[in-house]
DNA sequence: TTTAATCCCGACTAAAAAAGTAGGAATTAC
DNA sequence: GTAATTCCTACTTTTTTAGTCGGGATTAAA
C-alpha cells in the first residue's frame, strides 16, 4: 500500500462525487473547482478509477462521472488501490540486491513490514466512502 | 511518522545491535557488513540515533556502538521517528495553497489522514527491539 | 451540422524526496 | 605513530511523485 497525494485526491475525488450527486453524472471540471486539484490530474486519477469500476463515465457534452456502486460499498482500500498500483509500503524487492531474496534468512524486518502492511489495509478496509461523507 | 527505507535500515541495524551484543560496542563496519548496508550511510542512520539517545557511542580503534537501552524498552516508534524526522504521513501542509488551511471547512480527508498517522504510530508503538529478535 | 463540453490516452517535464557518496576531522586502543 | 573508528557536512545521483501538454473521440445541444 503506497501512500501519496494521488491516493488522497482519489479519496477526495470520490467523497465529492458521493456528496454532490445529483441527477446526471458530474464533470471533471465540477470537481478540480471544488477540491482544487488540477483538471489534467483528476483526469488521470478517474482513468484509474473507472478502470477499476468505481466510477462509471459517459462523455460528451453534459457527460462525466458517478460511482459505479454505493458509497456503503465502496471501501477505502479499493480506492487507494486503484490509483497507487503497489499494495506493500516497502519491500524486499525482487532482482535487489539489497533485502532477504536470495537469502535463506529474511532480513530481519521482512515479517515486520508485511505486517504493517496489513495494519494499514486494515485501517483502510474499515472505512467506506458513505463513512467520509457523513462527517463532513 | 514517514515510512522509508531509511527507517527500516535503522530498524534492522538496531536490531543487528540487540541480536549481536558483545562485551564491548559493534562496530558499525560489522554491522554494514552483515545487514548490507553502505557504512557511510549507517554512519548518517546512527548519528541520528545517537542524537536521539538510542544508542551510546565510543570512538577510535575498537570503537562502536551499544544500545543506550535494554532491547525490551525501545519501541520501534522510536527508531523510525529518530531517523525520519516527520510524524506526519501527508498533510494539508502550512503555508500551502492546496489542503485545508485557510479555509474554514477542513478538506475531506484531513481527519482520516490524521487517524492513519495515529493508526501506524499505534502500530509502532507496540512493538519493542525485543520483540524484533526474537522471531528471528 | 457545427460547436462546445467532455472523457480518453499517452508522452513528456518538473519538482521533490530519498538514497547514497565523498572527504576530511577528531578520537582512541594498541 | 598508526590504524580503526566515530563524527560531521556537503554534495551527487537516482527514484518517485506531481503535474502538464497536446491531441483525439464522443456526444448533447444550438
Amino acid at each position: 500500500m503506497k501512500l501519496t497525494n494521488k491516493g488522497r485526491y482519489a479519496v477526495m475525488a470520490m467523497a465529492d462525487l458521493a456528496s454532490n450527486a445529483k441527477d446526471g453524472p458530474i464533470s471533471l471540471t465540477e470537481i478540480s473547482l471544488r477540491q482544487n486539484i488540477s483538471l489534467a490530474y483528476l483526469e488521470q486519477i478517474f482513468l484509474k478509477l473507472k478502470n477499476n469500476k468505481l466510477v462509471k463515465s459517459s462523455r460528451g457534452a453534459n457527460g462525466g462521472y458517478v460511482l459505479e456502486k454505493p458509497a456503503s460499498e465502496i471501501k477505502l482500500s479499493n480506492i487507494i488501490f486503484a490509483v497507487d498500483e503497489e499494495v506493500k509500503t516497502l519491500n524486499c524487492k525482487k532482482n535487489s540486491k539489497k533485502g532477504c531474496n536470495n537469502k535463506t534468512t529474511k532480513c530481519i524486518t521482512h515479517n515486520l513490514w508485511d505486517q504493517l502492511d496489513q495494519h494499514i489495509n486494515g485501517f483502510f478496509e474499515k472505512v467506506k466512502l458513505q463513512d467520509l461523507t457523513k462527517i463532513n
